[in-house]
DNA sequence: TACAGTATACGTAGTTTTACGCATGGCCTA
DNA sequence: TAGGCCATGCGTAAAACTACGTATACTGTA
């Protein structure tokens, strides 16, 4: 399992701001990682980074928004507070709109923002624990052969070996067959196992099959 | 099923800001009701109205913020536009943590708040269109007697009947009856249809079932 | 080129699990 | 006392699971 460290990152360009806050992060105990830019930060940044952001709107260079932006365009899923001392109404509905955790005005109580980013912390925990339960599932899909995945697709649709066997021309002892490497390869101990282990990945599925009930 | 016809909620103190708006919408086809206190909206609210909330921050009485929270409170899903003239960034804030769809200063271009209200309009339709399957699962669900219940949930646990008679300390043959029972009320055509019913009405009881795989 | 590995497909046979019909009985409430 | 809920036994049939064995075809490598 991918255990990396949960980090505190913060995307500051005020040396005296970034510094100070790090200082009272670390003494707490935190990992921190600060960066002076919002280009310096997304050079290192990947999507197994756990923890939270702390990010500044105005800077020069690429602005906080616009880094939002791109992070949410990676899939990333770092929740993000933003500290902003010109901040407006739109700006903030924005920033919400696209995800935000939170979005506070300097200057602001420190202890107020501790609070938030302990938050934070939590939830990107808790995203991240489904997260990796989902790959794993996911990392067992991909080992299934086409024809495991079809009859697979069956399965979850509730039809009987003989109904599948018949949809795809194909005999029933071959389905048993393929049904018994989809278990296994899924580390499934039963149907309603298997059922819940492919929403869990993709609740979509359920969508799409809703039609054909 | 419940089809109400989606209609546009206006709670705005200022006669002139709200009769306007009524009618622009209603010339474009829209149905609108019109109230000038919180109170007297919540007095005619309920669960199943369908369309989106445009909805003033300060009024004398029950504010808007105040009513978002106390419509929250009745598990409303009713999107909100909130518009106001003397919004600040941390009330903005706090009410798209609190679901709030959008949040905007007046004054504002007509034209753009036309559009929210289009997108709200769609998002509502969507969510409820969910939401009513949801409900009439939920409907079969409390048809279940509470033995059935107790084997409804063992059986998305994937046991077979005769652990689940073991474990509810009856006999197989019991269990049998109750699942069929079980089959029959809820309308399910196939384990895999039982079990992707119930996930779409509780997501969580995945959570709480996750550990016990 | 020959061999290993993988994917696909099918059969027989035996066991387990489900599904269901029929019959019986206790308990509690309207 | 009628009806709903819960419980059980017996027996049949269908469906699913397991185990063992056979066969073809494609791919990549020794």
């Amino acid at each position: 399992m991918n255990t990396v460290t949960p980090r505190i990152f913060i995307v500051e360009d005020d040396d005296a701001v970034r510094e100070s806050l790090q200082l009272v992060l670390e003494s707490l105990g935190h990992t921190v990682s600060a960066f002076a830019s919002a280009g310096d930060f997304l050079a290192t940044f990947n999507t197994d980074l756990a923890g939270c952001l702390v990010l500044d709107i105005r800077m020069p260079g690429m602005n906080g928004m616009e880094l939002q932006r791109k992070l949410n365009d990676s899939n990333s899923m770092l929740p993000i507070i933003f500290v902003t001392g010109h901040g407006d109404v739109p700006m903030a509905v924005e920033a919400m709109q696209q995800g935000a955790f939170d979005f506070i005005q300097k200057p602001y109580r420190e202890q107020q923002l501790l609070e938030k980013i302990e938050r934070a912390l939590a939830l990107d925990k808790e995203n991240r624990e489904s997260l990796h339960q989902r790959q794993a599932i996911l990392a067992h899909l991909e080992e299934l052969t086409p024809r495991e995945m079809d009859v697979l697709l069956l399965m979850i649709e509730g039809k009987a070996n003989k109904v599948i066997a018949a949809d795809l021309d194909i005999s029933q002892r071959t389905v048993e067959i393929h049904r018994a490497r989809v278990m296994e390869k899924l580390r499934a101990n039963s149907l309603a196992h298997l059922v819940r282990m492919v929403l869990a990945i993709d609740p979509q599925v359920l969508q799409s099959l809703r039609a054909t009930d």
